[in-house]
DNA sequence: CTATAAAAAGACCACTTGGTCGGATTTACC
DNA sequence: GGTAAATCCGACCAAGTGGTCTTTTTATAG
């Protein structure tokens, strides 16, 4: 693989795990066995580094676990569900789990580094913007009670995301998971259409 | 004041919006124009001296603005309510808002610093425990659904509550607030008792 | 084989980090 | 006033920080 490939992985790893002011260039060059000259022909700062990280790694791991999976056309509320429940699992068996990607980095920036943020709220936006279009499809395509308000239901679903991934890392997360779905699913259950059928 | 509460004060200040990793001792006695001596001669070490602002300071403040506010026998889903609300109004008038401390400081030290991360796991659990508590009282004074899982709601709001506040710094908090007002009223109208009188 | 550029090495730099320590200065108390 | 303890100062240290620069290796094309 491609130094500058290995580089950006290994970098996100760490970022990820150590934060990214807590994790020097050493560190990861140490990792990786190569050298200042190595990393510093292939970018121009640790910043130009980390947000090159996010726009090739991090943005496309954010869309294939958490956008990708609720596009369709079935229920979008099964859709979430179904995706939500992937991604805690994951984390569930994984023993590295530090919380969600995307979160950490929001508080870590947040009021630190304006022109990361840009770069994570771009993430975040495009993660809203694809929930509030799947919740309308499944409004229009009742699924949905015509009442919700699609863009606050977004809302509240990343921040309820965002959220349990953080509890999840501080103890029992099989628990936090398995409570939060239970939750999550009275919660669309009192915003999903009331069938008039029958 | 005392230099050591001042030390305390101001060292939540900045590691509340510069974070613990990114936020030097030196940082702190300059801005207070006090030197190396004063600061070694009050604590032991950096790690020291932030574990007693956690339990001195991020203690209290997370149970005068999370705890206390919902502890009484009135509708705890009414008491929630206005908490969160009144926490968010705080934030959203605040210029110099970052989130959640609580939540950013879990998010920071997880998988970093395991001493740490006990004291502040123990002020989640108490928050947790009233939360629990709260809600089964609401329970059994029949303001709840008898069916409620009152762990997993608990969960559910310690979750969306962190997450909503990391959201809020990205962009647009108010309307952040708004929205996320607006599902939580929703998801409380769906745990609530079913009021068979009349 | 050779010329040329891409890629990587690693010594080096100025600066910051958490922490130490001997001494100076206040403060409290008899 | 005297004295002892509490408080604070600031020079100093080793280890690390992000970043630069010259040199060497490696690959590639003619």
């Amino acid at each position: 693989m491609a130094t500058m490939q290995r580089l950006q992985n290994t970098g996100l790893e760490l970022f990820y795990a150590q934060g990214y002011y807590d994790t020097s260039v050493d560190d990861i060059l140490k990792k990786l066995d190569l050298s200042k000259g190595a990393f510093y022909y292939h970018f121009d700062s640790k910043e130009d580094y980390f947000i090159q990280i996010i726009q090739n790694l991090l943005a496309r791991k954010i869309y294939s676990t958490l956008i990708e999976p609720i596009e369709g056309h079935d229920n979008p509320l099964t859709l979430i569900t179904n995706c939500f429940d992937d991604a805690m699992e994951t984390a569930v068996h994984n023993e590295m789990d530090y919380g969600c990607i995307l979160s950490n980095f929001l508080s870590e920036f947040n009021g630190k580094n304006e022109v990361i943020m840009r770069h994570l709220n771009e993430i975040v936006t495009v993660w809203e913007v694809n929930l509030v279009t799947s919740l309308q499809k499944g409004k229009f395509n009742g699924y949905l009670d015509r009442h919700v308000d699609c863009e606050a239901a977004a809302t509240f679903l990343m921040s309820s995301y965002f959220g349990v991934r953080t509890l999840m890392t501080s103890s029992a997360p099989s628990a936090k998971k398995y409570r939060f779905m239970s939750q999550l699913r009275q919660y669309f259950k009192s915003i999903e259409a009331k069938h008039v059928n029958s």
